[in-house]
DNA sequence: ATGGGCACCTGGCTGC
DNA sequence: TGCAGCCAGGTGCCCA
């Protein structure tokens, strides 16, 4: 997916036309997301004014006078602002109506996002209210990781994919920050210096915050709010980059899988 | 409590 | 050209 700096670049490509915007219809042609789309969505959106549009992890929140849109772009969602007149296409599976002549148009080809619809507070919701602090608030630092890593024997990149313990960071956030941070991504978390875990968590400010400047990272289906993919793809040091030489050292890439997932590291630059 | 594996889904690419 | 197999940005849930 979309990982923060994806969802975070959506955010403020989407929420300028939202904000204060009353929805005049909902149209939904697909329910069967990750979970289904509630049948009575539209009776529940329409006529309602959109207050604001926040983030919290990867998911987005859109806070209406009377409750709020979770929405989460799985693996490969977008969230895009176009006239509503625009033909809907292949995977544009609903679209929120504004009363600006433009719509809120959700895709996702492989239906693994949600949009579901809360009445209360979203981050007291059962997918919200267990995660993590957000990486780049102040209370995501060092120490912070270090308590979480206390008694860890999986694999830091593990910990670093655990909504529970760190939140934002993707596969490809995962490898390119302990590449920044010079870490094995094998080395069990408990086994890592206090040093090394303040490096990573600076890693990871420092990752999220560049790539939110590049407007993302685009693959394959990520785009922003108007369309456009993110730029920070050229900007990788290892991820997808198996066989290239090394950035920093020309060491060839190596790539490997945990938990089922593709890590990506420098042999040299990150060896125990 | 922790950690590992699976499931959900479509599409694109590779190799036979 | 066709098709099987594999891979892909996430994460909730089940089991040991």
């Amino acid at each position: 997916m979309p990982e923060l700096p994806e969802v975070e670049t959506t955010r403020r490509g989407i929420a300028p036309s939202l904000k204060q915007r009353s929805i005049r219809a909902v149209v939904v042609r697909e329910r069967r997301l990750r979970w289904p789309v509630p049948r009575n969505l539209p009776a529940l959106l329409t006529g309602q004014r959109i207050r604001t549009v926040r983030r919290r992890a990867k998911y987005l929140l859109i806070d209406l006078q009377r409750g709020s849109l979770i929405v989460h772009l799985g693996m490969s969602g977008s969230l895009r602002v176009l006239p509503a007149t625009t033909p809907a296409q292949t995977h544009d599976h609903l679209d929120i109506v504004l009363d600006s002549g433009l719509a809120l148009r959700f895709s996702d080809p492989r239906r693994f996002g949600c949009v579901l619809f809360v009445t209360g507070d979203p981050l007291a919701h059962k997918l919200l209210h267990r995660l993590a602090p957000e990486p780049l608030q102040a209370r995501f630092n060092g120490d912070y990781l270090q308590q979480v890593c206390r008694g860890r024997r999986a694999a830091i990149k593990a910990v670093l994919m655990n909504s529970r313990l760190v939140v934002g960071v993707g596969n490809i956030y995962a490898s390119e920050a302990l590449f920044r941070a010079r870490i094995d991504p094998c080395r069990p978390a408990n086994k890592l210096s206090s040093q090394q875990l303040h490096a990573l968590t600076r890693a990871i400010k420092q990752v999220l915050t560049l790539a939110i400047r590049a407007g993302g990272t685009t693959l394959r289906d990520y785009v922003g709010a108007n369309g456009d993919p993110g730029y920070f793809r050229q900007k990788l040091y290892v991820y997808e980059r198996s066989g290239k030489p090394c950035r920093r050292c020309r060491t060839a890439i190596r790539q490997l899988t945990q938990a089922q997932r593709s890590t990506y590291y420098c042999p040299t630059c990150q060896g125990s």
